[in-house]
DNA sequence: TTGACAGCCTAACGGACGTTAGATAGATTT
DNA sequence: AAATCTATCTAACGTCCGTTAGGCTGTCAA
């Protein structure tokens, strides 16, 4: 008989499957079997690529992060102005965001469960992006480009709601107004708001 | 024997219950064994107040929003201009936020969960909350309060999430940073600096 | 006084889940 | 050619869950 396996790609697509699911249902709502199913498999040969349901949700959640420390990382070399910079990075946070929409729910998930199974990795690689952000701000205040009398620290956890979560929530949104936040003019309009709130509330003019 | 059973109680502390840990750990998270167990009960006997743990959850969700839209009513009936009135609205908004952790946080799982159990009862009650504030706000620009390029539907998504969302991972910004959000200075720095948010944002000087 | 009922209990059912054991078959290495 | 390894399978185990059946007991109305 023909071999139709394909070895090296059953763990690649049970991790974007996975996130997908994990995105969708969360992580208690999302059994190894729904997993396996849609990849066209059963379920215990997904614990011959991960040793378990746990260290699945975990390597997604690796992955996940990596692409937002690559994205970080791609924002901060140029060499405008802070202001022109912080306006840059929240355009292209918004249009990283709205590109990958699977890892605003896990992210927001995890964020928001008391009982997450990732709190060990947000506790990790968490603060060190918030402390890029706040580190940015900060020197941007004392240099006279943002005002001195925002807190960077509170700040950015209110930003971080007002992207993460408002995206977070657009399939409510699709539901409940049938309107579409992932398309591309109503990320444009968002990206608009947004740095005018942040031009509004941070910049010093 | 002396008969040590409240019976009017048990409902109540099973609601009041149920809220903490469905807020806590999620519908999926919590099982009525959980519930039953902190009031001092057996399982079946939730079965006896309520037909299933579905209708019990969406006992709970009820309640919450009861306790929303009283909140709304007590805001809009006052005499002063719409902008001082949606400065006061903001402010009662966090302090009824910060006095109800519990609604916060399920209210927020809700809106970001795609299978979730209370669909029907956000799709009804949700859509007339916002459609008041965007009526108050539509209002405003019609008489040149309020900045006219702002969509207020729009607007309200913003301030949904950065207050909402922003209270829905306090217990996470407490782990990572040991900082109480729910305090009572932090609400107060948060009020202004929301007030602040919407007076540059939304009102015309 | 008695019968209905409310509120709890124990026992257990059926199903879903994560996981393990062990077999099989093709690919790779020796 | 033989041995090993890799990726899958089937079968099943133990646990937890929501829910049901049925029994007990104190309360209260007829």
């Amino acid at each position: 008989m023909i071999n139709l396996r394909r070895p090296i790609d059953t763990r690649d697509r049970a991790l974007q499957v996975a996130r997908e699911l994990f995105a969708e249902r969360g992580y208690r709502g999302t059994s190894l079997r729904d997993i396996a199913k849609r990849i066209g498999v059963k379920a215990p040969s997904l614990l011959h690529h991960f040793p378990s349901k746990q260290q699945l949700y975990l390597a997604v959640l690796d992955q996940l992060f990596e692409s937002v420390e690559d994205a970080t990382k791609a924002i901060v070399w140029t060499h405008d102005s802070r202001q022109e910079r912080m306006r840059q990075a929240v355009a292209d946070m918004v249009d990283f965001i709205a590109s990958h929409p699977d890892l605003v729910r896990i992210m927001w998930k995890e964020m928001a469960d008391e009982s997450g199974v990732g709190r060990q990795v947000l506790k990790r690689r968490l603060p060190p992006l918030f402390s890029t952000a706040v580190k940015f701000i900060f020197r941007g205040q004392r240099d006279g480009e943002f005002r001195s009398e925002v807190d960077p620290l509170h700040f950015m956890w209110g930003l971080n709601a007002i992207t993460i979560g408002y995206f977070a929530i657009s399939a409510m949104i699709q539901r409940l107004w049938s309107i579409n936040l992932l398309e591309h003019a109503m990320i444009d309009r968002r990206k608009r708001e947004l740095t005018d709130m942040v031009e509004r509330t941070l910049f010093t003019f």
